[in-house]
DNA sequence: TAGCGTCCATCCAGTGATTGATGGGGAGCT
DNA sequence: AGCTCCCCATCAATCACTGGATGGACGCTA
């Protein structure tokens, strides 16, 4: 913690992310999580009380990776707008496994209130984002196109590849491009 | 089978789908399957060889599902596809869990091959409804139009409620509506 | 500096619970 | 008798988690 190096706890939580992203969430161990790092898995239980812990900080990893794609806040709202798309498109291609977590997650949410807790606070804070850029665009309806474009990103989630595609309709303001 | 009961195999395979509706693919227990027809649990591998088999099945009977939204051939396109969209919007309305059971299968499709085997017939088959109609609209771009209209119900499946809002926006083909 | 005590990280071994799957044996029907 | 369907008992494996013990780092006191 003093110099660069990261915290036993944060090598976990980061070995579980990767870990989430080959394997699901049904598939985390913890004994692999432990082994990855280097320690023992009754250690583990030392960092992070318990297994449902681990998920919950896996969860705040990717909220905080996600985070990332905030547009500047100087920006005017249409080159806002676009960067936030380019953001969240280099984003998928360059660290893929953070969309398949975050896949995981958005199903575990709906049993583990703890990773719901986590899960909701980020998406509340993306759909304020770009409610905000679409009303100062002047759309007509813009939770509407808020709720669009957070169900496409969604959807292109697990196949990056499409994600160019996807992203490049959602950005033209009168949406024939 | 000869009247209108369904068979000890299909009863297993529809206790399973509202299982993992339920409780996920994660929780998913071979005893509680059984249970809920009401035959022991070892009974069970008598008419489903495993547990894989079993959600191979669950995937194909929500691939069966799905496909009862494909459009009426005789319709014109335009009408075709919003007749499509509604009753997406419709299926989506009155069986949220098949949604869900959907979101979980794209994921065990990952890692599963006889999963992600009716995962993509499915899937394909979707796709090529989407670009003839594109098509034969005259779209610009009727592939990545289809990737939206993918993306967007798919991004969409856990949130029922939202589900007409973003779906209505993919129906109109200046997409200004 | 030597000696003692405390704390913390780690490891090994083992707990009870639950999992998917198997085998032997019967009930009922033809 | 033979066949289909079923249940009971049990298996070996795996799970998350806990207890007991070891050893090193640090601070204190004389």
């Amino acid at each position: 913690m003093i110099d660069g190096e990261l915290s036993r706890r944060d090598q976990l939580v980061r070995a579980a992310f990767a870990l989430v992203a080959e394997a699901g969430l049904e598939g985390l161990r913890l004994r692999r999580v432990a082994a990855e790092v280097g320690i023992d898995q009754s250690t583990l239980h030392h960092h992070v009380a318990t297994k449902a812990a681990l998920v919950a900080a896996v969860a705040e990893h990717a909220a905080g990776l996600l985070a990332t794609t905030a547009p500047p806040a100087h920006l005017p709202p249409a080159a806002a707008l676009r960067a936030h798309l380019d953001a969240l498109a280099d984003l998928v291609a360059r660290r893929p496994e953070l969309f398949t977590v975050t896949a995981e997650l958005d199903l575990r949410a709906r049993r583990d209130p703890s990773v719901r807790a986590v899960v909701e606070r980020q998406e509340a804070g993306w759909r304020a984002v770009l409610t905000g850029l679409f009303t100062a665009l002047g759309e007509a309806d813009p939770a509407a196109r808020t709720e669009l474009v957070i169900a496409a990103v969604k959807g292109v989630r697990l196949v990056p590849d499409l994600a160019p595609l996807v992203l490049a309709q959602l950005g033209a303001t009168d949406r024939t491009g």
